[in-house]
DNA sequence: TCTCCTGATGTCAGTGTCTGACATCACTCG
DNA sequence: CGAGTGATGTCAGACACTGACATCAGGAGA
């Protein structure tokens, strides 16, 4: 690793470096610029100076040139998961490693705004992020179960974990005052008093 | 309408009826035939008796034929939600609403099966799957503010309430026992398990 | 140094999805 | 009977994506 790192420093003649870089950063000026519609993979690869063929070795699709930091949030989140202190209600783990999320989005929210403001507006994307989190929430059950939370419960809690992310998310972005880690933490809230059967627990209702 | 479906039956000559029924049923012939992705769609309107240009009259998308169903499923939930008795908790109200699509998939069950087994096997149809679930737990949301209840409350009880229907019928699929509906139930127990904070509410915990 | 190999890129020729513009033509209505 | 309507067909084209093959600088070893 650090030996190919080296030997990569020492020369870098041949073609222009970062090739996946150009090709995020010139997807999403063209992006903001004319549209995501009306921005061809080819009009992409020419900014990048590059070739459509090329684009899509880097990527496997059109849209997933804006998710590509999605595999480094998921790795965050899943550590955050494994090393999270014990709670009563498996949710809390799931939420106290969203909440470590807040740093990396709070970094990026200009970034943050723009990639957001793009996905809602078109369906494509929209799908395209649905799944990704379906499988964040698919990681973060198989996570749970390491740490001896049977099913249903991990999926159970890992879903509703993501619900109130998403949940959060959105707030977030419409709201310069508070932090991610805020919308997170009143979703929770949020969605204990929803889930709660009895409003006050008079007393351990039999059975 | 009536007029219309009158004057429809007087007389059938012109086309074929039905159009969008053969078209979504040699749909589903040849994904089962040959699979998702070595049929095209020009493959799907012949068999049909038709164009590809009439295909994408119905159907916005490829995918989209195996998807038409969805707005019945949409309207069958939402008039539920509307209709469903009250409850101490919001998410029982839509878990009650969910619960009344138990008859329409125990009817189509075998179709169910198929239908799931190829969205499991295709990115494609897995994304479109999400949004239209999540499109429902928006007009979910909508429905339970319309009761009175207020965000971000509505948004996660409807969002929840996905979060058990996917997990359980994805067990309902594979279980030839139990219905649906009782699926939906033990999600709906197991979620207020993994979320309530306190184990036994030894007392009325001060504030 | 010569040669072989490797890996990132380019070139080319497709296939398939999806769209816009326009044509057809049985049937309806005035 | 003539104008209009609506479901369909025809055609051309843009664009996303793929497989096969070519290129060619630099590294590794003989």
């Amino acid at each position: 690793m650090s030996v190919s790192a080296i030997s990569y420093a020492r020369h870098v003649a041949r073609w222009e470096p970062n090739a996946l870089e150009r090709l995020s950063q010139a997807a999403m000026e063209l992006f903001v610029e004319r549209g995501y519609a009306r921005t061809t993979v080819e009009d992409i690869a020419e900014r990048a100076g590059l070739t459509e063929r090329t684009f899509f070795r880097y990527f496997t699709d059109k849209r997933e040139v804006l998710f590509s930091g999605s595999s480094e949030l998921e790795r965050l989140i899943i550590d955050a998961v494994a090393g999270a202190p014990a709670a009563a209600a498996p949710l809390d783990i799931v939420v106290a490693a969203l909440e470590a999320t807040d740093a990396m989005f709070a970094e990026r929210r200009a970034f943050a705004r723009r990639r957001s403001a793009l996905v809602a507006a078109h369906g494509d994307l929209q799908e395209r992020e649905l799944i990704k989190l379906a499988k964040l929430a698919a990681s973060i059950a198989t996570s749970l179960r390491k740490r001896g939370i049977a099913e249903p419960a991990a999926s159970l809690a890992a879903e509703a974990g993501i619900a109130i992310f998403k949940i959060a998310f959105e707030r977030w972005v419409g709201d310069a005052k508070h932090g991610l880690a805020h919308h997170i933490r009143a979703g929770r809230d949020a969605l204990e008093v929803v889930t709660s059967r009895a409003k006050r627990p008079r007393s351990r209702s039999g059975r």
